[in-house]
Formats: structure tokens, sequence, C-alpha cells
DNA sequence: GGAGATAATTTAGAATCTAAATATAGCTCG
DNA sequence: CGAGCTATATTTAGATTCTAAATTATCTCC
């Protein structure tokens, strides 16, 4: 048996006799989507652009878009006419980015995060809300997380009608079928848990995702590695978690645990900023040369800071510290580079501030460790690369099943 | 219209206005591939069992299949029909596993192999040939290869005329383009030259690619990992290389470098049987504690055989060098794991009889390396893997462009 | 107000699918 | 041996969609 060219069902599972139904409807379909990602591109666009653009003829662009004007997607624009024109003059159809909103969600520990965008990414708003430590129950947590994104949604000045998909990431492995790998912890009530909450208090369409992996998508969409095909981010702070993007596409294995290198030998121990603090104690003892050694602080005093701090002053222990630092994460990236052959690692996380200190040595190291070294880059976007992911992550989902969505029916109307 | 169904344009890159004429054109073009898809896949079928499979009509099936048939892709059989049956008799299509061939070159340093296949995957004959040693020229080169493939076709009965596509394998990273990287020495002669010489002489369509790609692809399709999607393949011999396999899909990275583990720190040296053998010369003199150590071999003569002898026969320093190739192995395992989490890694090339042996050893020591160790098999395709994973690939070539393939006209006519 | 330009709209034609109606070939049974 | 049964093939009608060409509309410039 093959199963190789025709394996489209995503969902509908077993059942052969599937592909049915060709008809013309589906070319109907496709042009429509077309059309669509053709707006969503940019501004409004005439027809003759647009008939530019698809390739499609006249007759079809026109009645592709109204089509999609009635069922809210695009809306038909008076064009603003700069000056006097020859011809009749053409109509316009622009994208409606304010057809509903998509909800970004990182769900940390001990803090969640809510971004909420438009149907183009542009963000709207954020909030967050962190969990009072302790245990707490699963139910607890979901309201936590449900009350963040409802919180963001009213600084937006939308509502919980207005959402058309939700991306959620957490620190954990999730499989193609996002489900949260065995095995987790307390990441495992979300398996089911959020995605069937968030539906059945708002409705919402909620896909949970491994955080690294949407660090990656924030990186290819809007941060270091823009329009780039084959990418790893790793995700450094008291986790170590990576996001590979190869030929555009997210890795996930078997159960959704690629890239999770946290338990990789060869980088055993954390390497964010709390991890450089304690690096610095492990290994200051047995670096230092002077009596003093890590600039005379006394164990408790030791943060990353404290450690640049020393080096800068040209303390040799904790000059050793960051040598060794950086020769782990340089072997993390040619273990990268050799295996993946990604073109660009971006370094993200809490240790990205870090990272930028130890850049040059890590690209030092680099051609000694592989044959063929990716380039590297630190992280720009901050403490939202995650959050910003899931917002990609919805949009996507947007995109692939927007011609299947009804969009808010009060939206639809309004205009 | 003519230049219809042939508006493919895979290479045309960045052009916009491309996605143009989708007309009905396309849909038939998609029934006709569903339907191919389900003849492929077994034997006669009538039409009603076709109409099952693919949930199409009685009407669209039987328009495609005399679109097939004419094309030459398909025959029209007389069922066997076993006693007696009510009902008007029907009319039986079969896919025509003999309308061409595809042929598998393993292009090594030293010896190409040829394996040519009916559009099944039936393998119909074998053909290899060394190259004598010392300096080639690159046209000497591509004269062994050509003509390994021809004594192949002849072994099997077919002409030059029959081959429909051609996949070959160089110890060499391929990009996606098919070109081979910059730096790989001798087999960049392949980039361009290998397929541009077999078309120019026989008009063959040669797909370069990777080998240890290509022994994934073989322990995928009739290996070891028969069905899955999360693979990788070692290769291991003289040199280390790596196939893997996520969602089905390979991955090939930036440069076609991904899986080029060969230069990983983790793994140096050698691993094939001759790499036991020279592990054990050096690894010898430090783990002997009995004085004659290595069974009191020679150094010429230590061989990977006398190697497995001398632990069998209870001596310690040759244990001691199985144990240490044992973790190596395990740490390379480990390392796909942690980083690709696939669900089965297969052990193949030269090396495959020896990791037979040290398969419970690895299996041992990978649990405290990894958190998602995957199972470890050995290959049971032989020296045989690349050319049938080449057979693989020229299948899919063939698939993909069946519609736009025309089939070799004396077989058309034959029939 | 007419000529020219640009674009929208209409119309005709072709390809494709589905669904329903009709025809066919072989078997069974009275 | 012919009527009836059955499973299938074939034909026909209807719907959808595209392209291409012809027609109509609206604006500017002279």
């Amino acid at each position: 048996m093959e199963g190789r060219a025709g394996d489209r069902h995503e969902r509908s599972g077993r059942e052969r006799s599937e592909p049915a139904s060709v008809g013309p409807h589906v070319v109907r379909f496709v042009t429509a989507r077309t059309v669509l990602a053709a707006l969503r591109g940019g501004g409004p666009y005439t027809v003759t652009e647009l008939v530019e653009r698809t390739g499609l003829t006249r007759a079809t662009v026109i009645a592709v878009c109204e089509d999609l004007v009635s069922r809210g997607w695009a809306e038909e624009q008076d064009p603003e006419r700069a000056g006097p024109q020859r011809g009749r003059p053409p109509r316009s159809f622009g994208f409606r980015a304010d057809a509903g909103v998509v909800v970004g969600l990182d769900i940390g520990a001990h803090k969640t995060t809510a971004l909420v965008a438009d149907l183009r990414g542009k963000i709207l708003a954020t909030a967050s809300g962190g969990l009072p430590r302790g245990r707490q129950s699963a139910a607890a947590r979901l309201d936590v997380v449900s009350s963040v994104a409802l919180a963001a949604l009213q600084n937006a000045g939308r509502g919980p009608r207005d959402v058309v998909s939700v991306g959620a990431g957490v620190a954990a492995p999730v499989d193609r079928n996002g489900h949260v790998a065995e095995g987790s912890g307390f990441w495992e009530m979300f398996d089911v848990g959020l995605a069937a909450a968030l539906f059945d208090r708002h409705g919402w369409h909620v896909l949970l995702e491994n955080d690294a992996n949407l660090a990656a998508l924030a990186e290819q969409w809007r941060g270091a590695a823009q329009g780039l095909d084959d990418v790893a981010v790793l995700l450094a702070g008291e986790r170590l978690g990576g996001g590979i993007i190869e030929s555009g596409r997210l890795l996930r294995g078997r159960n959704g645990a690629a890239g999770e290198l946290a338990f990789l030998r060869l980088v055993d121990g954390a390497v964010g900023p709390h991890g450089i603090a304690q690096l610095a104690r492990e290994w200051g003892a047995d670096a230092a040369a002077q009596p003093k050694g890590l600039g005379g602080l006394a164990p408790a005093d030791v943060t990353a800071e404290a450690v640049f701090a020393a080096a800068d002053d040209g303390d040799p222990a904790a000059a050793a510290v960051l040598h060794r630092l950086e020769d782990r994460m340089a072997r993390v990236v040619a273990v990268l580079s050799t295996l993946l052959n990604p073109e660009l690692v971006v370094l993200g996380g809490a240790i990205a501030p870090a990272a930028a200190r130890l850049l040059p040595g890590i690209r030092a190291a680099l051609p000694e460790l592989t044959e063929t070294p990716a380039e590297i880059e630190v992280s720009e976007l901050g403490g939202e690369a995650v959050a910003l992911g899931a917002v990609r992550r919805a949009l996507d989902d947007v995109a692939e099943r927007s011609l299947e969505i009804a969009l808010p029916a009060a939206n639809n109307q309004a205009r």
C-alpha cells in the first residue's frame, strides 16, 4: 500500500474512500483562497491589480471578491484617487483585518501572557497575569488563563465572540494532534483541558503548541530569522528548549519532543542567567587562580551581572566561567548545525541579554566544531516571543480554515 | 488548448502571477492522479471497486480510466471470473507496471550499483561496476555510471528508452535543487554533470540525492522502518552519514547537509568495521589489563572479527573496546532521539553486521542519555539499501509527474 | 459634446463533476 | 427457452466553474 501521495486527511483518520467530491466547487475554493491571500498581503487592490497578482480572469476575480465580501472577509472600498485619472474608475477590494481577532497565549509556570492581534497580525493589546505560588488546581489555573485572555480582549475593545482562533504555548512537548506528551507533569492538564475549557466557555478554537516552536515561528515572522526557511531557535532560561523550522515547517517528531534538548548530556544544567550564576559557583572554585576568585564575591552574591562585571575587571575566574559557557553554547549550536544544517540559529529566552555578550566567543568556537556552521543571532523579540509565535500560529490556522470559518455575525453586519 | 496541463513551474521561483489557470482541467488532473494512485496500489480493480476506493462517480471513474488507458498508464483487463456471477460483467482496469522502468543508482567512490525496477517497484535486474583505482577523469567516471545503468537495463531486457525516471545517490550533501554542496571534493562533478550527461545521452530524468537520505527512504519503504513517518537512518561505514525522515518527509536543511554528522565531534573517527579495528588498536593499549591485550594479536592482525572473537573469549581489552563503541553509538542515537524524536533509528551501512552484536549494549545505554529514546534496529537491506532508496525516489518522482510523462511509445503501441 | 481610455459587465463556450434515467449482459428459475 | 433478476455500463440532464470575447459604463481631455 502506498498512502504516499494522497495523505490529506489531517483529521478524518482512517477512512478510505474520502478524497470524494472534487467537483468544480474545489476550483472555486482554491481560487477564493488565492484571492484572499493576495488581499491579505497588502493594501486595497483594484480588480486589475488582483488580476495581475493572481493570474485569474477579471470576471473570476470580481465574482470571487463579491463572494468574499458577502462572507465578511473583504470589503469594497472607494480607492483614494490621487488626482484625475482617465477611464472608468476601478473597483477596489481590501482585506478586512478587523473582521475578527486572534489570541496568542504564553502559558508559563508562573505567569500567563496574552496578545490580541487583528487578522493581519497587528498587535492590538496585551495582558498578563501571574499565578500565586503554591499548588493550584487545574481549574484555578485554567481560570487564570481564561481571564488573562479576556482582559487582553477587553484592552483591545473586542469581545470573546470576535475571536477567530487561539494559539497557546506551553513548556512541554506537544505532538501533531495537540496532545501534551505523557510524563510532562502538570502541563498534561492542558492536553485536553485547555482547548476544551476555552471552547466550552467561549467557543474558541485553540491550538496547543510547544513554546520553543512558537518562538521559532515568531523569529521567522518578525524576528531575526525573517524570511528564512531553515532556522533553529534556542529558548534558554530556566529551561532549555529548541524550535526547529526546516523547509518552512516546524519539526515535531514522533511525540512532539523534537528540539527538546533540555536533557541532552552535552548541555546539562541550566544555561539561563540564573544558570550563569550557578555555573560560576560550581566552576569558580577550580577555575580560580587568584585567592579571591570571582572578584571576591560571597557565593550568595554571585549573579550573572556580577560575573560579567568581574570578567570586565579582568577577573580570570569569571572569564573562565564565561569561556566555558561560550563553549557549551557553541557545542549546542554545532550539534544543530551539523545535524540539521539551518541557515541561522537564534538565541532567545531569558538568556538573550547575556547571550549578546557571549556571541563573539560562540561564533569563534563554532568552525572548529562543525563543517556547516550556521549563522548565530540573538533574539530581539524580548519576553513576548512565545506569545507572538502563538499569534502567528493562530493566523496560519485562520488562513488555512478561512473559508470554513463563520466570522462573528455582528461585524459581518456592522459594516 | 495545449500547454495547459503541463504548467508546473516547480522551479520558476520568484515570479508572481503564477497560480494562474486553475480551471476545470485541474480537477481532471487531480481525479486522474487519485485513480492512478488507487490502481498502483493493488491488482486490477473493477470500476465498482474504484468507485468505492476513490469516492468518485462511476461515470467519472470510467472516463478517467479510459483516459489513462489511452496514455498508457493503465490497461483494461478481463477479470478472472471465479465461478458464475450475477449481473452484467464488470470492466476491470489495472496499472501497467511494465509501461516503463525506473533506475536506482548508488554511486560510490569505488563502485557503482544500478537497480532496475518496474513502476510498482519490483526489482527486475541489477548490475554493478567498479572504478579502477587511481585518479579518474570526470568523463571516465560518468562513463562507468552510464554503462552500469545500461548493463542493468540489458539484464532486465529493457532499453534506455524505457526509463521513466532515475534516482542517484552520492556520498555528499545534495540540496533541494539537486546540487551537490560546495566543498564536497570530487562529488561536485555530479552536481550538474551527472544529470546533464545522462539526459544528453539517453534523455533520462535524473534526481540526485544524498546516499544516507536514500537509505532512509529504503528503510521506510521495505526495511525496518516500514510505514513509520519519523525515522532516522545511520549509514556507517568508511563514512558516517545520516538520513532523517520527519512527518514522512526527508530533511535536507539549508544546503542539503542535514544529517551529515560525519564531523560531529561526539563521534569523530570512523565507526565502520574498519573503524572497529582501528579503535581497537588505539584503545587497546590503555584498556588492556592483561599483558597480552586483545588476545595477543599483533596490531596488523586486528580486525573487527578478531576483536569480536577476543571479546567472546573473555578478553577484557576487546570487551572494553566494544563497550566504548557501544557508548559512542548510543550517544549518537541519543542526540538524534533528543533533537528529532524519531520513532525508530536504523543502523545501516557496512557496520550493520557488527551493529547487531552491539545492539543490546546500545539499547541499555540509551535511557541514561535521553528522555525520549527511540527504538533501534539494524538494517536488513544489506548493500543495496542506497540503490533501493534511489528506486523509491524515482518512483515518487514518477507518481508526481505521471500525467506529464510521455511513456515510451513502443510499449504504448505494443498493447 | 465627442474621442479616447480604462474598467466593469455580459455573453458564449468548454470542461468538469454529480445524479438520475436508461440500456446491457449474464444468470436463475419456472 | 424465455421472463425476471441483478449488478453493472452508458447516456442524459443539470450545475458549477473557468476563459475569452463582445458589450457597456464612466471618466478625462480637447
